[in-house]
DNA sequence: CTTCTATCTTGACGTTCATCGATTCAAGGC
DNA sequence: GCCTTGAATCGATGAACGTCAAGATAGAAG
């Protein structure tokens, strides 16, 4: 069924997407769309070490400890991060594989005119 | 009051966003977080010539004109696009300088392990 | 000035989402 | 076996979102 986003690399910026590259895509940066998403992703990836404890997220935010559980599961079914239990807690890491495909999504093929000049143009 | 993305440029894997700079990184997330609009997205930074009139967008789409045209409008309050009528129709392009930051907003900073290094290491 | 076409705005409706409290599950330590 | 602790799941609730039909607005052409 449905395209995953780690299979097809389309190109955002240079050709008009269908409906299921789209819908793969969209998955993604839905999942970015959240700010306390945003903060635990940013959190995780920047941790040296490359992993973080569920015990050291929680406390950050001022929220239940179900709300972070819930976000971190929508990244991890995003295939952003992914996590592992190793006793009584559970660690997470990064998936850099999903931000860089990101990444290149948005990215516009070398040689494109500079930022904003078609506004400047007008 | 709240920060934009347009001042800041927040390396989201290297060091935690703070709540401000979440707040702003997400909202331009949560725009590209549908298909409609990734695909208008699409549609309007393909198209050569930079610029496209809503009335090339529409017939895209199974969907009632006014829902493209909110769209387009969250869209454009996100700093993704830019629009102009010009006689009878209205043109949107892209605004080049908004998925540049994004784009590095997601980028590792060189030297970091290779893809997907850390969960293979486990 | 009236009419026609292209687009945007408004208001309403059903669905999805973020959040919480309560509960359940998993693993250790007693 | 039975607590204790960390984390996930469940069920409910209010807010935000995507969509449409109807109406409003802007410009061009008669």
């Amino acid at each position: 069924m449905g395209q995953d986003i780690a299979e097809c690399c389309p190109a955002l910026l240079t050709a008009p997407l269908d409906e299921e590259q789209a819908e793969a895509v969209a998955k993604v940066f839905k999942a970015l769309g959240d700010p306390v998403r945003l903060r635990l992703l940013s959190m995780i990836a920047s941790r040296s070490g490359g992993e973080v404890c569920v015990c050291d997220l929680t406390p950050a935010f001022d929220l239940s400890q179900p709300t972070i559980s819930h976000h971190l599961k929508l990244l991890r079914q995003a295939g952003l991060i992914d996590c592992e239990r190793r006793g009584t807690w559970v660690y997470y890491w990064l998936l850099p594989a999903a931000t860089d495909r990101l990444a290149r999504v948005l990215t516009r093929p070398a040689g494109a005119p500079p930022a904003d000049t078609a506004a400047a143009a007008r």
